[in-house]
DNA sequence: TTTGACTACTTAACACTGTTAAGTAGTTTT
DNA sequence: AAAACTACTTAACAGTGTTAAGTAGTCAAA
């Protein structure tokens, strides 16, 4: 009796499993734009008010990527631990959280670009949280502030920092997801791809923190 | 006979005008996604399909706001002419940058953040340019050269300065648009508004560039 | 065993969106 | 007067997110 309304239950929840995945799978080959209730629906063969039944709407499930997204960074980060050093930490955070993006334009638009899973976040869960984001920025507000314990940043505001080098690279990569990258590069005539673009001006940003010492 | 053709004609750039109002009004005040073609042709007493005759498409619409934002940002960068010292004026040109997109975060979403203006100078215009933004970084790599004709920004390639210096702006002011910035507000418990905060990252981006004589 | 409730899902619809094809007055030219 | 052109409109297509109402099938109590 208990087991099968366990079972439907796992069935339940394998359907939001399902629609997630769809949702995912559209996402990633057509895009966020062009991924619609309607076409998940038919890609998991149900209608399109099932989706309903799993989903509050469709801020819901982008705010489902969004958290997928931050799992996926966080792999990206656990390699990192094992930097002792705190400034190639950081330095190597950059390295990632960049190529994150280039690997993953999708999911980043998602987690850093748009507005509306923030939104959810502050309309549908409980005091205003966003824990991903968090977790993520924390841990590079602790690499700074180890950074810092060696002499490094000297004289600055760990917090800022941390935000100021989240957006340098947040920068860098959002110019290129918008395609405003590729136009600057034809100005500069250097022959370069996007990607050496923006490995170019983030190796200026190493350039200048490394200055930061003496 | 040339008189009432050129009359004609007038009128008909009068429309044309007056849609990009009416279209900037709407954008303005309920943003872009609130702003349908729909609602421009109600707001100019005209029928949706005689947008068509005046713009190709939405995204001809978006590109021309794309084009008066930037002629607004220009309009707070020749202040800075003025300014002789290229270091000053580069520290200058970041803050009015900032400036802008909290005071006109609608013209900073098209102008920086929208793919589609981009896409459309792509399909729609010749030799692949974008000769607003084109100018604008132009101004910046200008600058920034100076900068380092007085010493700064030693062994590094102005370009790509230029071009960090961008990012570092654009990423700040992006992760305030897309209301990550907030969320980071309450996470970092500082008491401190979204402006004030980028105001601080802003200054940490400073005081890296200006070790960069030494 | 039959009734009633509950579950999981669907159909139909609402109010939108951008965009195009076809049609219609009114003016101008032939 | 007839043909052509201009400026605009109506109607429609194909799509969007979302909701209200309805329908089979399963289960529990009468």
């Amino acid at each position: 009796m208990a087991d099968i309304k366990q079972r439907q239950q796992k069935h339940k929840e394998d359907l939001k499993i399902s629609i997630l995945e769809a949702a995912k799978k559209l996402f990633v080959q057509e895009g966020y734009e062009a991924t619609s209730i309607r076409k998940i629906a038919k890609e998991i063969g149900f209608s399109p008010t099932t989706i309903y039944l799993y989903y509050k709407d469709k801020n819901d499930i982008v705010y489902a990527l969004h958290r997928e997204g931050f799992q996926l960074l966080r792999q990206q980060f656990v390699a990192l631990e094992s930097v002792d050093d705190p400034f190639q930490r950081i330095k190597a955070l950059g390295r990632v959280y960049i190529d994150f993006a280039f690997r993953n334009p999708d999911y980043y638009q998602v987690m850093f670009m748009m507005k509306e899973p923030m939104t959810f976040l502050d309309t549908h869960c409980a005091q205003e949280q966003w824990p991903e984001g968090e977790r993520a920025f924390d841990f590079l507000r602790g690499t700074v502030a180890q950074c810092q314990e060696q002499g490094w940043f000297k004289g600055l505001d760990g917090n800022f920092v941390a935000l100021q080098t989240w957006g340098a690279v947040h920068g860098l990569v959002t110019l290129y997801l918008s395609e405003h990258m590729s136009k600057i590069a034809e100005n500069l005539a250097l022959d370069l791809s996007v990607r050496e673009l923006v490995n170019k001006a983030f190796e200026v940003f190493v350039a200048f923190i490394e200055q930061s010492k003496k």
